[in-house]
RNA sequence: GGCCCGUUCGUCUAUCGGUUAGGACGCCAGGUUUUCAUCCUGGAAAGAGGGGUUCGAUUCCCCUACGGGCUACCA
Protein backbone atom coordinates (compact mmCIF):
# COMPACT_ATOMS: atom_id res chain seq x y z
CA UNK A 1 0.00 0.00 0.00
CA UNK A 2 2.49 2.75 0.99
CA UNK A 3 4.64 0.93 -1.64
CA UNK A 4 1.57 1.65 -4.25
CA UNK A 5 0.99 5.55 -2.90
CA UNK A 6 4.95 6.09 -3.07
CA UNK A 7 4.56 4.85 -6.89
CA UNK A 8 1.50 7.40 -7.52
CA UNK A 9 3.28 9.87 -6.29
CA UNK A 10 6.25 9.39 -8.53
CA UNK A 11 4.25 9.27 -11.74
CA UNK A 12 2.85 12.77 -10.12
CA UNK A 13 5.91 14.08 -9.52
CA UNK A 14 7.21 17.56 -11.20
CA UNK A 15 10.19 17.79 -12.44
CA UNK A 16 11.38 20.93 -14.48
CA UNK A 17 15.19 21.83 -16.12
CA UNK A 18 16.72 24.82 -16.10
CA UNK A 19 19.27 24.31 -19.56
CA UNK A 20 21.80 27.34 -19.91
CA UNK A 21 24.32 27.42 -22.02
CA UNK A 22 27.86 28.06 -21.00
CA UNK A 23 28.65 30.38 -23.67
CA UNK A 24 29.37 33.57 -20.89
CA UNK A 25 27.70 34.37 -17.35
CA UNK A 26 24.58 33.81 -16.86
CA UNK A 27 22.70 37.17 -17.23
CA UNK A 28 19.56 38.34 -14.94
CA UNK A 29 16.93 36.96 -17.49
CA UNK A 30 18.32 33.53 -16.94
CA UNK A 31 18.55 33.46 -13.24
CA UNK A 32 14.75 34.68 -13.65
CA UNK A 33 14.15 31.48 -15.49
CA UNK A 34 16.16 29.82 -13.30
CA UNK A 35 14.23 31.14 -10.61
CA UNK A 36 10.74 30.37 -12.04
CA UNK A 37 11.61 27.01 -13.14
CA UNK A 38 13.10 26.23 -9.14
CA UNK A 39 10.10 28.14 -8.07
CA UNK A 40 7.47 26.05 -9.83
CA UNK A 41 9.36 23.15 -8.91
CA UNK A 42 9.26 23.17 -5.08
CA UNK A 43 5.76 24.66 -5.55
CA UNK A 44 4.97 21.61 -6.81
CA UNK A 45 7.22 19.69 -4.30
CA UNK A 46 8.93 18.47 -7.42
CA UNK A 47 12.76 18.48 -8.55
CA UNK A 48 14.47 20.85 -10.16
CA UNK A 49 17.04 19.81 -12.66
CA UNK A 50 19.61 21.94 -14.29
CA UNK A 51 21.27 20.37 -17.56
CA UNK A 52 24.48 22.07 -19.38
CA UNK A 53 23.52 22.70 -22.81
CA UNK A 54 27.53 23.18 -24.18
CA UNK A 55 26.59 21.28 -27.92
CA UNK A 56 28.17 24.60 -29.76
CA UNK A 57 31.47 23.75 -29.10
CA UNK A 58 33.06 26.98 -30.61
CA UNK A 59 31.45 29.29 -28.65
CA UNK A 60 31.54 27.54 -25.58
CA UNK A 61 33.64 29.24 -22.50
CA UNK A 62 35.77 28.19 -20.12
CA UNK A 63 34.13 29.36 -16.83
CA UNK A 64 30.95 29.74 -17.56
CA UNK A 65 29.48 26.51 -16.21
CA UNK A 66 31.07 27.43 -12.76
CA UNK A 67 29.79 30.51 -13.12
CA UNK A 68 26.37 29.59 -13.75
CA UNK A 69 26.68 26.32 -10.19
CA UNK A 70 28.21 30.06 -8.54
CA UNK A 71 25.64 32.30 -9.36
CA UNK A 72 22.85 29.61 -8.31
CA UNK A 73 24.73 28.96 -4.78
CA UNK A 74 24.66 32.70 -4.25
CA UNK A 75 21.12 33.10 -4.85
CA UNK A 76 20.13 30.42 -2.28
CA UNK A 77 18.46 28.47 -5.44
CA UNK A 78 19.51 24.72 -4.79
CA UNK A 79 19.43 22.50 -7.56
CA UNK A 80 18.40 18.50 -7.25
CA UNK A 81 19.98 17.07 -10.17
CA UNK A 82 23.06 18.81 -12.34
CA UNK A 83 26.66 17.41 -13.61
CA UNK A 84 27.33 19.17 -10.07
CA UNK A 85 24.73 17.46 -7.60
CA UNK A 86 24.50 14.38 -9.36
CA UNK A 87 21.21 12.30 -10.18
CA UNK A 88 19.91 9.26 -11.84
CA UNK A 89 19.46 11.04 -15.43
CA UNK A 90 22.71 11.59 -16.32
CA UNK A 91 24.95 12.61 -17.65
CA UNK A 92 23.62 16.31 -17.65
CA UNK A 93 26.24 17.53 -19.48
CA UNK A 94 25.08 17.73 -23.17
CA UNK A 95 28.25 17.34 -25.03
CA UNK A 96 28.79 13.85 -22.33
CA UNK A 97 25.69 12.16 -24.14
CA UNK A 98 26.77 12.28 -27.65
CA UNK A 99 26.29 8.36 -27.53
CA UNK A 100 22.86 8.96 -26.75
CA UNK A 101 21.83 11.36 -29.67
CA UNK A 102 23.51 9.16 -32.01
CA UNK A 103 21.29 6.63 -31.31
CA UNK A 104 17.99 8.64 -31.39
CA UNK A 105 18.95 9.87 -34.78
CA UNK A 106 19.42 6.71 -36.10
CA UNK A 107 15.55 5.86 -34.61
CA UNK A 108 14.56 8.80 -36.81
CA UNK A 109 16.52 8.05 -39.86
CA UNK A 110 15.30 4.24 -39.72
CA UNK A 111 11.62 5.61 -38.97
CA UNK A 112 11.39 8.24 -42.48
CA UNK A 113 11.54 11.26 -40.12
CA UNK A 114 15.39 12.24 -40.96
CA UNK A 115 18.20 11.85 -43.42
CA UNK A 116 21.76 12.64 -44.52
CA UNK A 117 22.50 15.82 -46.10
CA UNK A 118 25.47 17.16 -47.53
CA UNK A 119 24.95 20.57 -48.90
CA UNK A 120 27.95 22.68 -48.38
CA UNK A 121 27.38 25.70 -46.11
CA UNK A 122 28.86 27.63 -48.93
CA UNK A 123 25.77 26.19 -51.25
CA UNK A 124 23.06 26.59 -48.91
CA UNK A 125 24.34 30.43 -48.32
CA UNK A 126 24.48 30.74 -51.99
CA UNK A 127 20.48 29.78 -52.08
CA UNK A 128 19.84 31.90 -49.48
CA UNK A 129 21.53 34.93 -50.80
CA UNK A 130 19.67 34.02 -54.04
CA UNK A 131 16.21 33.66 -52.65
CA UNK A 132 16.77 37.13 -50.37
CA UNK A 133 17.14 38.96 -53.56
CA UNK A 134 13.99 37.96 -54.98
CA UNK A 135 12.88 38.81 -51.93
CA UNK A 136 12.01 35.60 -50.73
CA UNK A 137 12.99 33.25 -47.75
CA UNK A 138 15.02 30.25 -48.25
CA UNK A 139 13.41 27.14 -46.75
CA UNK A 140 14.89 23.09 -46.97
CA UNK A 141 11.64 21.24 -47.09
CA UNK A 142 9.34 19.64 -48.69
CA UNK A 143 9.33 21.72 -52.53
CA UNK A 144 12.94 21.17 -52.27
CA UNK A 145 14.34 18.60 -50.77
CA UNK A 146 14.53 16.25 -53.73
CA UNK A 147 16.57 18.23 -55.40
CA UNK A 148 19.14 19.11 -53.12
CA UNK A 149 22.52 17.02 -51.60
CA UNK A 150 20.76 14.52 -49.88
CA UNK A 151 19.92 10.92 -48.63
CA UNK A 152 16.62 11.31 -50.37
CA UNK A 153 18.06 12.15 -53.80
CA UNK A 154 20.59 9.41 -53.60
CA UNK A 155 20.41 5.53 -54.05
CA UNK A 156 21.29 3.23 -50.77
CA UNK A 157 25.21 2.75 -52.63
CA UNK A 158 25.83 5.89 -52.63
CA UNK A 159 24.78 7.05 -49.79
CA UNK A 160 27.20 4.66 -47.83
CA UNK A 161 29.79 6.00 -49.48
CA UNK A 162 29.05 9.46 -48.71
CA UNK A 163 28.67 8.89 -45.67
CA UNK A 164 32.06 7.35 -45.17
CA UNK A 165 33.81 9.65 -46.74
CA UNK A 166 32.17 13.42 -46.71
CA UNK A 167 31.23 15.51 -44.04
CA UNK A 168 26.82 15.30 -43.30
CA UNK A 169 24.55 16.61 -41.25
CA UNK A 170 20.77 15.05 -40.56
CA UNK A 171 18.14 16.87 -41.08
CA UNK A 172 14.62 16.52 -39.98
CA UNK A 173 12.12 15.51 -42.51
CA UNK A 174 8.96 17.57 -41.87
CA UNK A 175 6.24 15.29 -43.08
CA UNK A 176 3.41 17.62 -42.17
CA UNK A 177 0.65 19.31 -43.94
CA UNK A 178 -1.90 21.49 -42.98
CA UNK A 179 -1.44 23.30 -39.02
CA UNK A 180 1.12 21.98 -36.12
CA UNK A 181 -0.72 22.76 -32.85
CA UNK A 182 0.51 23.53 -29.75
CA UNK A 183 0.14 24.74 -26.41
CA UNK A 184 1.58 26.90 -23.96
CA UNK A 185 0.80 27.24 -20.96
CA UNK A 186 0.67 30.84 -20.43
CA UNK A 187 -0.42 31.72 -23.94
CA UNK A 188 -2.87 28.87 -24.94
CA UNK A 189 -2.84 27.08 -28.64
CA UNK A 190 0.13 28.16 -30.78
CA UNK A 191 -0.08 27.38 -34.44
CA UNK A 192 2.20 27.12 -37.21
CA UNK A 193 1.21 26.01 -41.00
CA UNK A 194 3.10 23.19 -41.65
CA UNK A 195 5.46 23.98 -44.17
CA UNK A 196 6.80 27.07 -42.33
CA UNK A 197 9.11 24.62 -40.83
CA UNK A 198 11.79 23.86 -42.97
CA UNK A 199 13.65 20.16 -42.28
CA UNK A 200 15.91 21.66 -39.47
CA UNK A 201 19.34 19.93 -38.69
CA UNK A 202 19.02 18.15 -35.75
CA UNK A 203 23.07 16.67 -35.93
CA UNK A 204 25.50 18.89 -37.07
CA UNK A 205 29.12 18.07 -38.99
CA UNK A 206 31.18 17.31 -36.03
CA UNK A 207 28.40 14.88 -34.70
CA UNK A 208 26.82 16.92 -32.02
CA UNK A 209 23.21 17.50 -31.79
CA UNK A 210 22.07 20.86 -32.31
CA UNK A 211 19.93 22.27 -29.50
CA UNK A 212 16.49 21.61 -30.55
CA UNK A 213 17.20 17.76 -30.94
CA UNK A 214 19.36 17.48 -27.91
CA UNK A 215 16.76 19.41 -25.87
CA UNK A 216 13.92 17.41 -27.07
CA UNK A 217 15.62 13.96 -26.66
CA UNK A 218 16.84 15.27 -23.28
CA UNK A 219 13.86 16.44 -21.65
CA UNK A 220 12.49 13.14 -22.27
CA UNK A 221 15.14 10.79 -20.98
CA UNK A 222 14.83 13.13 -18.00
CA UNK A 223 11.45 12.95 -17.38
CA UNK A 224 10.82 16.36 -17.36
CA UNK A 225 7.05 17.30 -16.37
CA UNK A 226 7.02 21.14 -17.29
CA UNK A 227 9.28 23.22 -19.86
CA UNK A 228 9.57 26.90 -18.66
CA UNK A 229 12.18 28.47 -20.50
CA UNK A 230 12.45 32.11 -22.26
CA UNK A 231 9.86 33.16 -25.22
CA UNK A 232 12.97 32.93 -27.78
CA UNK A 233 12.15 29.66 -27.88
CA UNK A 234 8.22 30.09 -28.55
CA UNK A 235 8.78 29.90 -32.72
CA UNK A 236 10.79 26.69 -32.32
CA UNK A 237 7.87 24.90 -30.61
CA UNK A 238 6.04 23.56 -33.38
CA UNK A 239 9.62 22.33 -34.27
CA UNK A 240 10.11 20.43 -30.94
CA UNK A 241 5.66 19.34 -31.25
CA UNK A 242 7.54 17.87 -34.58
CA UNK A 243 10.42 15.91 -32.91
CA UNK A 244 8.33 14.91 -29.86
CA UNK A 245 5.54 13.32 -32.28
CA UNK A 246 8.03 11.42 -34.82
CA UNK A 247 9.36 9.50 -31.75
CA UNK A 248 5.90 8.98 -30.51
CA UNK A 249 6.82 10.94 -27.08
CA UNK A 250 4.88 12.40 -24.93
CA UNK A 251 5.36 15.83 -24.71
CA UNK A 252 5.97 18.02 -21.41
CA UNK A 253 4.00 21.41 -20.68
CA UNK A 254 5.29 24.30 -21.87
CA UNK A 255 5.45 28.06 -20.59
CA UNK A 256 7.48 30.48 -22.16
CA UNK A 257 8.35 33.34 -20.46
CA UNK A 258 8.28 37.06 -21.20
CA UNK A 259 11.65 39.07 -21.72
CA UNK A 260 13.46 41.11 -19.87
CA UNK A 261 13.38 44.23 -21.52
CA UNK A 262 15.79 47.34 -21.31
CA UNK A 263 15.28 50.17 -18.99
CA UNK A 264 14.55 52.64 -22.22
CA UNK A 265 14.35 52.19 -25.68
CA UNK A 266 14.48 49.21 -27.68
CA UNK A 267 15.60 45.91 -27.35
CA UNK A 268 16.20 43.50 -24.62
CA UNK A 269 18.58 44.19 -21.76
CA UNK A 270 21.96 43.31 -22.69
CA UNK A 271 25.83 44.07 -20.97
CA UNK A 272 25.78 46.94 -22.73
CA UNK A 273 22.94 48.63 -20.38
CA UNK A 274 24.58 47.58 -17.62
CA UNK A 275 27.56 49.62 -18.43
CA UNK A 276 25.80 52.60 -19.59
CA UNK A 277 23.23 53.32 -16.61
CA UNK A 278 26.15 51.67 -13.96
CA UNK A 279 24.17 49.00 -13.14
CA UNK A 280 24.47 45.62 -12.78
CA UNK A 281 22.83 42.38 -15.21
CA UNK A 282 24.85 39.51 -13.78
CA UNK A 283 24.49 38.21 -10.52
CA UNK A 284 28.18 37.77 -9.76
CA UNK A 285 30.74 39.43 -11.42
CA UNK A 286 32.28 38.42 -14.73
CA UNK A 287 35.42 40.01 -16.17
CA UNK A 288 34.91 43.80 -15.95
CA UNK A 289 31.06 43.72 -15.57
CA UNK A 290 30.39 44.15 -12.01
CA UNK A 291 27.84 42.00 -10.70
CA UNK A 292 24.77 42.38 -8.29
CA UNK A 293 26.58 40.91 -5.62
CA UNK A 294 29.52 43.00 -5.56
CA UNK A 295 27.65 46.17 -5.97
CA UNK A 296 26.03 45.37 -2.92
CA UNK A 297 23.03 43.80 -3.35
CA UNK A 298 21.62 41.33 -0.91
CA UNK A 299 20.89 37.80 -2.64
CA UNK A 300 17.33 38.01 -1.30
CA UNK A 301 16.79 41.71 -2.72
CA UNK A 302 17.98 39.99 -6.36
CA UNK A 303 15.28 37.08 -6.22
CA UNK A 304 12.71 39.35 -4.84
CA UNK A 305 13.05 41.93 -7.60
CA UNK A 306 13.45 39.63 -10.46
CA UNK A 307 10.58 37.48 -9.41
CA UNK A 308 8.52 40.75 -10.14
CA UNK A 309 9.75 40.57 -13.35
CA UNK A 310 6.77 38.77 -15.23
CA UNK A 311 5.23 37.61 -12.23
CA UNK A 312 3.11 38.48 -9.29
CA UNK A 313 1.39 37.43 -6.07
CA UNK A 314 -2.13 38.87 -6.98
CA UNK A 315 -2.62 40.76 -3.50
CA UNK A 316 -0.47 43.93 -2.76
CA UNK A 317 2.56 42.46 -0.99
CA UNK A 318 5.91 42.76 -2.84
CA UNK A 319 8.64 41.90 -0.51
CA UNK A 320 9.63 38.46 -0.88
CA UNK A 321 11.84 35.67 0.50
CA UNK A 322 12.24 32.51 -1.11
CA UNK A 323 10.57 30.57 1.45
CA UNK A 324 7.41 32.83 0.68
CA UNK A 325 7.72 32.65 -2.69
CA UNK A 326 8.05 29.07 -2.93
CA UNK A 327 4.65 28.81 -1.75
CA UNK A 328 3.39 31.93 -3.59
CA UNK A 329 4.58 31.29 -6.51
CA UNK A 330 1.88 29.96 -9.41
CA UNK A 331 1.55 30.38 -13.08
CA UNK A 332 -1.27 32.28 -12.49
CA UNK A 333 0.64 35.13 -11.98
CA UNK A 334 2.74 35.00 -14.89
CA UNK A 335 2.82 37.98 -17.02
CA UNK A 336 2.34 37.44 -21.09
CA UNK A 337 4.40 41.22 -22.26
CA UNK A 338 7.55 42.06 -21.41
CA UNK A 339 8.92 43.71 -18.78
CA UNK A 340 11.42 46.33 -18.80
CA UNK A 341 14.21 45.95 -15.95
CA UNK A 342 14.19 49.29 -13.66
CA UNK A 343 17.40 49.45 -10.90
CA UNK A 344 15.46 51.93 -8.96
CA UNK A 345 12.79 49.45 -7.84
CA UNK A 346 15.58 46.84 -7.55
CA UNK A 347 17.45 48.97 -4.92
CA UNK A 348 14.39 49.63 -2.95
CA UNK A 349 13.90 46.05 -2.95
CA UNK A 350 16.71 45.28 -1.60
CA UNK A 351 17.25 47.87 0.77
CA UNK A 352 13.68 46.53 2.58
CA UNK A 353 15.67 43.51 2.62
CA UNK A 354 18.94 45.26 3.95
CA UNK A 355 16.84 46.37 6.66
CA UNK A 356 15.33 42.78 8.07
CA UNK A 357 18.54 41.79 8.83
CA UNK A 358 20.31 42.80 12.01
CA UNK A 359 23.84 43.88 12.66
CA UNK A 360 25.79 41.00 13.22
CA UNK A 361 24.18 39.37 9.81
CA UNK A 362 25.11 42.58 7.76
CA UNK A 363 28.80 42.62 9.62
CA UNK A 364 29.00 38.53 8.50
CA UNK A 365 28.28 39.59 4.85
CA UNK A 366 30.51 42.19 5.00
CA UNK A 367 33.17 39.11 5.96
CA UNK A 368 34.39 41.06 8.78
CA UNK A 369 34.54 39.78 12.38
CA UNK A 370 31.80 41.17 14.82
CA UNK A 371 32.69 43.38 17.78
CA UNK A 372 30.48 45.44 19.95
CA UNK A 373 31.21 48.49 18.69
CA UNK A 374 30.81 47.86 15.20
CA UNK A 375 27.69 46.82 15.99
CA UNK A 376 26.69 49.95 17.38
CA UNK A 377 28.13 51.58 14.29
CA UNK A 378 26.40 49.57 11.65
CA UNK A 379 23.17 49.98 14.04
CA UNK A 380 23.41 53.99 13.64
CA UNK A 381 24.13 53.99 9.65
CA UNK A 382 22.60 50.88 8.61
CA UNK A 383 18.40 52.57 7.68
CA UNK A 384 20.31 55.04 5.39
CA UNK A 385 21.59 52.45 2.94
CA UNK A 386 20.23 50.80 -0.14
CA UNK A 387 23.53 48.06 -0.23
CA UNK A 388 25.99 46.65 1.13
CA UNK A 389 28.59 48.89 -0.58
CA UNK A 390 26.55 52.03 0.57
CA UNK A 391 26.88 50.47 4.52
CA UNK A 392 30.60 50.17 3.62
CA UNK A 393 30.84 53.66 2.42
CA UNK A 394 29.28 55.27 5.60
CA UNK A 395 31.45 52.97 8.06
CA UNK A 396 34.32 55.29 6.40
CA UNK A 397 32.85 58.01 8.58
CA UNK A 398 33.86 56.57 11.14
CA UNK A 399 37.79 56.13 10.23
CA UNK A 400 38.59 58.88 8.44
CA UNK A 401 38.89 62.22 9.04
CA UNK A 402 36.72 64.57 6.72
CA UNK A 403 39.45 65.32 4.00
CA UNK A 404 38.36 68.23 2.40
CA UNK A 405 35.44 70.63 3.85
CA UNK A 406 31.97 71.86 1.76
CA UNK A 407 33.29 75.12 0.85
CA UNK A 408 29.64 76.71 0.35
CA UNK A 409 28.88 75.59 3.95
CA UNK A 410 31.73 77.38 5.34
CA UNK A 411 31.18 80.40 3.40
CA UNK A 412 28.30 80.38 5.12
CA UNK A 413 29.34 80.66 8.13
CA UNK A 414 30.62 83.55 10.53
CA UNK A 415 34.34 82.16 10.94
CA UNK A 416 34.60 83.78 14.24
CA UNK A 417 31.80 81.88 16.25
CA UNK A 418 32.91 78.78 14.52
CA UNK A 419 35.79 78.99 16.12
CA UNK A 420 34.47 79.96 19.51
CA UNK A 421 31.91 77.41 19.15
CA UNK A 422 34.88 74.96 18.18
CA UNK A 423 37.30 75.78 21.00
CA UNK A 424 34.79 75.77 23.25
CA UNK A 425 33.55 72.34 22.44
CA UNK A 426 37.23 71.39 22.49
CA UNK A 427 37.12 72.99 26.27
CA UNK A 428 34.12 70.73 27.00
CA UNK A 429 35.32 67.35 25.69
CA UNK A 430 38.40 67.36 27.82
CA UNK A 431 36.93 68.57 31.06
CA UNK A 432 33.82 65.59 30.50
CA UNK A 433 34.91 63.48 27.63
CA UNK A 434 31.35 63.54 25.84
CA UNK A 435 28.90 66.18 24.77
CA UNK A 436 25.44 65.46 24.54
CA UNK A 437 22.64 67.21 22.93
CA UNK A 438 21.86 69.40 26.05
CA UNK A 439 25.53 70.55 26.35
CA UNK A 440 25.83 71.35 23.10
CA UNK A 441 22.63 73.33 22.91
CA UNK A 442 23.41 75.01 26.08
CA UNK A 443 26.99 76.35 24.60
CA UNK A 444 25.14 77.69 21.76
CA UNK A 445 22.51 79.69 23.59
CA UNK A 446 25.81 80.99 25.38
CA UNK A 447 27.46 82.20 22.32
CA UNK A 448 24.39 83.37 21.14
CA UNK A 449 24.58 81.05 17.66
CA UNK A 450 21.16 79.70 15.92
CA UNK A 451 21.29 76.07 16.89
CA UNK A 452 20.39 75.35 13.53
CA UNK A 453 23.58 77.09 12.22
CA UNK A 454 25.53 75.35 15.54
CA UNK A 455 24.44 72.17 14.30
CA UNK A 456 25.78 72.69 10.87
CA UNK A 457 28.86 73.74 12.11
CA UNK A 458 29.43 70.55 14.09
CA UNK A 459 28.55 68.48 10.98
CA UNK A 460 30.60 69.92 8.72
CA UNK A 461 33.50 69.15 11.11
CA UNK A 462 32.51 65.23 11.60
CA UNK A 463 31.68 64.88 7.71
CA UNK A 464 32.96 67.46 6.32
CA UNK A 465 29.72 68.11 4.61
CA UNK A 466 26.21 68.36 6.15
CA UNK A 467 25.29 64.52 6.03
CA UNK A 468 25.59 61.67 7.81
CA UNK A 469 23.67 60.21 11.28
CA UNK A 470 22.98 61.53 14.59
CA UNK A 471 25.83 64.08 15.74
CA UNK A 472 26.08 62.96 19.34
CA UNK A 473 25.25 59.17 18.88
CA UNK A 474 28.26 59.62 16.73
CA UNK A 475 30.31 61.43 18.76
CA UNK A 476 30.05 58.61 21.29
CA UNK A 477 30.94 56.11 18.99
CA UNK A 478 33.79 57.79 17.86
CA UNK A 479 35.61 58.46 20.98
CA UNK A 480 37.10 61.51 22.74
CA UNK A 481 40.75 61.61 20.32
CA UNK A 482 38.83 61.19 17.82
CA UNK A 483 36.32 63.81 18.38
CA UNK A 484 39.42 66.62 19.13
CA UNK A 485 41.28 65.83 16.16
CA UNK A 486 38.52 66.23 13.66
CA UNK A 487 37.81 69.68 15.79
CA UNK A 488 41.20 70.45 15.76
CA UNK A 489 41.11 70.08 11.83
CA UNK A 490 38.51 72.09 11.10
CA UNK A 491 40.00 74.98 12.75
CA UNK A 492 42.68 74.49 10.81
CA UNK A 493 40.81 74.86 7.60
CA UNK A 494 38.89 77.77 8.57
CA UNK A 495 40.63 81.14 7.59
C1' G B 1 10.58 40.62 -45.96
C1' G B 2 8.12 36.00 -43.74
C1' C B 3 6.36 33.63 -39.27
C1' C B 4 5.15 33.68 -34.00
C1' C B 5 4.09 36.34 -29.46
C1' G B 6 2.64 40.62 -27.00
C1' U B 7 0.28 45.94 -25.68
C1' U B 8 -3.33 49.17 -18.34
C1' C B 9 0.06 55.48 -15.04
C1' G B 10 7.37 57.06 -16.89
C1' U B 11 8.39 51.73 -14.81
C1' C B 12 6.63 46.84 -12.41
C1' U B 13 1.67 45.43 -12.02
C1' A B 14 -4.09 44.46 -9.97
C1' U B 15 -8.71 44.00 -12.66
C1' C B 16 -10.65 37.45 -14.85
C1' G B 17 -18.13 42.23 -18.78
C1' G B 18 -20.75 46.60 -14.56
C1' U B 19 -14.69 49.62 -10.17
C1' U B 20 -14.35 57.05 -8.46
C1' A B 21 -9.44 51.56 -13.01
C1' G B 22 -6.25 49.64 -7.14
C1' G B 23 -1.05 49.02 -5.29
C1' A B 24 4.39 49.60 -5.61
C1' C B 25 8.96 52.15 -7.48
C1' G B 26 10.13 56.82 -9.28
C1' C B 27 8.52 62.02 -9.37
C1' C B 28 6.20 66.52 -6.94
C1' A B 29 4.28 68.94 -2.38
C1' G B 30 3.69 69.04 2.91
C1' G B 31 5.02 67.12 7.85
C1' U B 32 8.69 64.92 11.43
C1' U B 33 14.17 65.73 11.93
C1' U B 34 20.09 69.73 13.83
C1' U B 35 21.72 68.26 7.98
C1' C B 36 21.11 64.26 4.59
C1' A B 37 18.56 59.86 4.51
C1' U B 38 14.65 57.21 6.81
C1' C B 39 9.59 57.68 8.22
C1' C B 40 4.40 59.79 7.79
C1' U B 41 0.53 62.42 4.81
C1' G B 42 -1.12 64.14 0.23
C1' G B 43 -0.75 64.88 -5.25
C1' A B 44 0.03 64.42 -10.56
C1' A B 45 0.05 60.09 -13.66
C1' A B 46 -2.79 54.64 -17.54
C1' G B 47 -6.61 50.99 -20.68
C1' A B 48 -2.33 52.28 -28.46
C1' G B 49 -6.17 53.50 -32.46
C1' G B 50 -10.46 51.87 -35.21
C1' G B 51 -14.33 48.56 -35.89
C1' G B 52 -17.58 44.86 -34.05
C1' U B 53 -20.33 41.39 -30.00
C1' U B 54 -23.24 43.11 -25.73
C1' C B 55 -28.09 46.60 -22.07
C1' G B 56 -22.88 47.49 -20.81
C1' A B 57 -16.42 46.73 -22.65
C1' U B 58 -9.73 47.73 -20.05
C1' U B 59 -11.80 42.76 -20.06
C1' C B 60 -14.42 38.76 -25.78
C1' C B 61 -13.58 38.92 -31.54
C1' C B 62 -11.41 41.36 -36.02
C1' C B 63 -8.27 45.02 -38.37
C1' U B 64 -4.41 48.65 -37.99
C1' A B 65 -0.37 50.66 -35.37
C1' C B 66 3.49 49.88 -32.20
C1' G B 67 6.81 46.66 -29.39
C1' G B 68 9.38 42.04 -28.91
C1' G B 69 11.22 37.32 -30.62
C1' C B 70 12.56 33.82 -34.40
C1' U B 71 14.07 33.23 -39.37
C1' A B 72 22.33 29.49 -38.58
C1' C B 73 25.91 22.96 -38.97
C1' C B 74 24.11 29.55 -31.96
C1' A B 75 21.61 28.40 -28.00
Amino acid sequence: MANEIGLSLKQKMERVRFAPSPTGPLHIGGVRTALFNYLYAKKEQGVFVVRIEDTDRARYVKGAEEYIFDALKWLSIPVDESPVHGGMFGPYRQSERKEIYKKYVQILINKGYAYYAFDTTETLQKMRDEAEAKGETFKYGKHNRDNLDNSLSLDEEEIKKKVLRESYVVRLKNVESEYIVARDLLRGKVSVKADEIDDKIIMKADGMPTYHFANVVDDHLMKITTVIRGEEWLPSLALHTLIYKYFDWEKPNFIHLPLILKTQGKGKLSKRDGDKGGFPVFPLTWENSEGFKEKGYLSEGVVNYISLLGWNSGDEQEIFVLEELKNRFGIGGLQKGGARFDIKKAEWINSQHLQQLDAREIIRRMGLETNENLELRVNLIRERANTMIDIEKMLKWFDETPATYDNKVIQKFDTLSCRNLLSRVREHYIKTSRLTKQDYVEILNELEIKIGEGMQCLRLCLFGELIGPDLFEFMVLLGKDVVLERINRLENNLI
